[in-house]
DNA sequence: CCTACCGATCGGTAGG
DNA sequence: CCTACCGATCGGTAGG
């Protein structure tokens, strides 16, 4: 590990990390900006430097997890898996996204959406609707091999709450490791094999 | 409809239900309690002759949901239906006390837990696992039945957690009845029927 | 339940 | 990025 020189670029990063974890276990609304600049070395004024607003750091907050979890979504929603892998490994990607050690974009993402302003909501929502297009890509090509006993729309919404929701519940010592968790929700919501 | 003259205990239950409008709407740490009393034709400080504190009514406000989910629950899984109808009728219930017209107590509970005080966590545990045993026990007779594919305990989470979000998309235009819902669920998680 | 109020805290800014 | 600060707001209370 080797410390590097602090430049505005990865002051930002680290303001950027801090926020994730703050907002995720006190809510943006019960995270001061005194809070975030304490936990990382700052003077009170300082991560104003940074960010315009305190919601414009929730904002970049969102929009780094999606960013960083676009790709890996969209290799496999792309990719050759067979109906029945490609879902198992959607869930997989989902689950690490969000239970992942140091993961904390994209449970900020689910749980303050409703903190940001209508403007802000346009800016993050195009990247949330690319991300959502992957599922829908999965869950079509289910569908089409026969394994949905349901509409799409419903079965994806479902399924995507369900994964959400192990934030809530989620503990590696109880629940095993995320790739046997997917394992449990692929048994769950397909067919079983023939 | 009769008005009832005001006495302190329907100002309470006022207060109660203009509380978990606004803690869904904005959050508890967004709602202010100004924003409480100015709902209900209150001064500022008239909240706190009927609540100790602004967390002491967002406990009642949990409280007060469970109270009013738990016998439809107990009643459904208590009662002779059918492993399978048994399942529909608990998802039906448990849609109709999240999506619900004036139903904001149980969303409350489910976005808001983290925060209550340890103490009052404490407080409102007791009466949440008496609700999630209902749950355990229709899971355990679909498991008996041989139609779970997996642990009860991951089934179960993965069931509620799928029902909770639906608080996040759900619009009844767009998907239809509450009842219609719950056979989409019993659909997708359920095998089918012979 | 209202009046009148307090102490603390908060997001944000000017100037360097 | 720090210093020094402001205007607004907030949960809560004493006394009636």
């Amino acid at each position: 590990m080797t410390r590097l020189p602090p430049t505005d670029a990865n002051r930002r990063g680290e303001l950027l990390r801090v926020a994730a974890r703050l907002f995720r276990a006190k809510g943006y609304d019960g995270t001061t900006t005194r809070d975030i600049a304490d936990a990382v070395g700052m003077r009170s004024g300082s991560p104003f430097y940074h960010f315009k607003s305190k919601q414009d750091l929730l904002a970049s907050v969102m929009e780094e997890g999606l960013l960083a979890s676009l790709p890996a979504a969209e290799a496999i929603a792309g990719g050759r898996l067979a109906p029945r892998e490609k879902f198992e490994a959607m869930a997989r990607a989902h689950l690490e996204m969000v239970l992942g050690e140091g993961h904390d974009f994209i449970p900020v993402l689910l749980y303050e959406w409703r903190c940001l302003s209508p403007e802000l909501k346009e800016r993050v929502r195009a990247q949330k609707e690319r991300y959502d297009a992957q599922w829908q890509i999965v869950m079509a090509e289910l569908d089409a091999a026969g394994l949905l006993p349901t509409d799409q729309r419903a079965a994806r919404l479902m399924v995507v709450g369900a994964l959400n929701y192990s934030v809530q519940w989620y503990q590696s010592a109880a629940d095993g490791p995320v790739s046997q968790l997917a394992r449990k929700v692929s048994a769950l919501f397909l067919p079983p094999e023939p």
